[in-house]
DNA sequence: ATGCTAATGATACTGCATTATCAATAGCAA
DNA sequence: TTGCTATTGATAATGCAGTATCATTAGCAT
């Protein structure tokens, strides 16, 4: 991808501004507003071009499709290791920038721990508010 | 699933005895030294009923096809929440029994923590001694 | 403004985990 | 031992995320 076409400015811009990681479906929708005849295989493209350059890094959750936001470098704070929060009522991942430190005691013995993830679940802002009962 | 059929007790066995989440071609390769023409059509469906009472749970990891281990319940220790820890040489998942414990402050404000995962990566006990040094 | 060709949209295709199908097999109650 | 039918093995079918294809469109260098 070299050349500045709108999809490619629809799609980094949408990323680059969603403050949290999009599913390449939000991704499509989001960026349709800009350019509504976006196609998926363009989004996927472009999801492509954007990880091998380090525009984008992929985000992953357990047992649910890959998610992207922007790559730390495009940031001036929030520069690399972070985590997750998902909510349980409206599905959104959020970013949790700080982390608890160090988990290596966590292992057995013998076990060389050289990384670690954590995810939170639970309810945003805005739906531990609203619907405060649960869908059923 | 009502009648004990010898792939009934070969993949309960194996999940029981695994001692970590296995997936489901580990289990059909593994239950497959007892029972040799195994299918993996009986695997899943195994699998299937077994979650559905509850005997084991499925465990799954970021990016990849879930894994499976037996119910907290049919364990004298182990009463359900624990974390996980991933080889990144021989790939295999294991179960890491401590949790440090409350994760609720690390969310952002207004943000209601009801739960959390762990996964720890790195080299287990037998790939920290042996193949020190990394594939490539 | 023109031309070259990268990028796009629409859609067919692939890869792969899981499920459905169905005739044959084997628990298990009587 | 017999008979009923749940379960199995083999394999076809499904679902779906992501990729390839290809004619058309539109950046951008000249």
């Amino acid at each position: 991808m070299e050349r500045k076409t709108r999809q490619y400015q629809a799609i980094h811009e949408v990323i680059a501004q969603g403050g949290r990681p999009l599913l390449s479906q939000e991704i499509l929708e989001l960026a349709s507003k800009a350019v509504p005849q976006l196609s998926l295989a363009t989004v996927y493209r472009q999801i492509k071009s954007l990880l091998e350059d380090g525009s984008i890094r992929q985000v992953q959750l357990p047992g649910q499709n890959p998610r992207y936001e922007i790559g730390s470098h495009e940031h001036d704070h929030d520069h690399g290791h972070h985590h997750y929060f998902q909510c349980r009522h409206c599905e959104k991942v959020f970013d949790v920038p700080t982390c608890p430190g160090n988990l290596d005691k966590l292992a057995p013995a013998g076990f060389m721990v050289e990384d670690h993830e954590i995810i939170l679940y639970g309810r945003c802002g805005e739906c531990a508010d609203k619907n405060v009962i649960r869908k059923h």
